[in-house]
DNA sequence: ATCGGTACCTGCACGC
DNA sequence: TGCGTGCAGGTACCGA
């Protein structure tokens, strides 16, 4: 479900509820969601976005490391559901995490994990620069290159297949022209700007920390629209699997 | 050391 | 009505 623009929703309609609260119950309904050692005691010095993942600063050390997988939600005073798996009791109110797939979960630690500083930069800060060199470096192909959270972070399968088609560069492409690789990243950026303004995309599960659902997805043009025409010129959308996801392209717009 | 493939899990839409 | 199949915003881990 959550790639960046969901996760940086999430975080900035969490944030002004939880923020300076103390953790002061936890309950754990599936053990397997949730590492490290209780968080009980600590208080939230900050909510921020890395990547995918969502970090909650502790006081006076530590971290809660969040990722939502494909259906996680993390909200604020939220009815208990089939799917609830863990809930935290703060001072004024209920943090609760929801998970039907439970391909997400949670890891209280004193560091940053490892696996979760290691990952590249940020995909709405990268600066042209590092992207042309980290572009180079690899030569798989460009969609995987996209998805993958060493090369940059918070990219995932809608807005790789969306940032591709508006720059006009076919997703199985392993070397991009110059030309292209300064339009990708215009257009990684600028798609990605575009679906935080509308709150995400919420295809089946996505909400924020309030329940409520983004529009973005009322604006794919490639997503998700397999036979359907391209909005640029009128060939059918297709379909074809990359690095065992679906990837959604105009095969005129974006030639080999 | 990069890669490409597989595993993890539940729910839903679809064809028969 | 039920059953089998394929698909879904993701990451971790394996062997080549």
């Amino acid at each position: 479900m959550p790639e960046l623009p969901e996760v940086e929703t999430v975080v900035r309609s969490l944030a002004p509820y939880i923020t300076g609260q103390t953790i002061l119950a936890a309950e754990i309904r599936l053990p397997r969601i949730f590492k490290g050692a209780s968080p009980i005691g600590r208080s939230i010095r900050s909510v921020s976005r890395h990547g995918k993942f969502i970090l909650l600063a502790l006081a006076p050390t530590g971290f809660l490391t969040v990722h939502l997988g494909m259906t996680g939600k993390l909200r604020w005073n939220a009815a208990r559901e089939k799917h609830t798996h863990a809930i935290f009791t703060l001072t004024n109110g209920e943090l609760t995490y929801t998970d039907a797939r439970t391909f997400g979960g949670m890891e209280s630690s004193e560091a940053l994990p490892e696996r979760v500083a290691k990952l590249g930069p940020d995909a709405l800060a990268i600066p042209l620069s590092d992207f042309l060199e980290r572009l180079r470096a690899r030569k798989d192909q460009i969609k995987s290159r996209l998805l993958n959270q060493l090369f940059v972070r918070g990219v995932g399968n809608i807005y790789a297949d969306e940032a591709l088609f508006r720059a006009g560069i076919h997703p199985k492409s392993r070397t991009v022209s110059k030309k292209r690789a300064l339009l990708l990243h215009t257009a990684m950026q600028e798609v990605l700007g575009e679906a935080v303004a509308a709150r995400g995309s919420s295809i089946s599960d996505y909400v924020d920390a309030e329940n409520q659902r983004g529009s973005f997805q009322n604006q794919h043009r490639v997503y998700g629209r397999t036979g359907e025409p391209c909005v640029d010129c009128g060939t059918p959308i297709r379909r074809i699997v990359i690095a065992q996801r679906s990837s959604h392209y105009c095969p005129k717009c974006q030639r080999r």
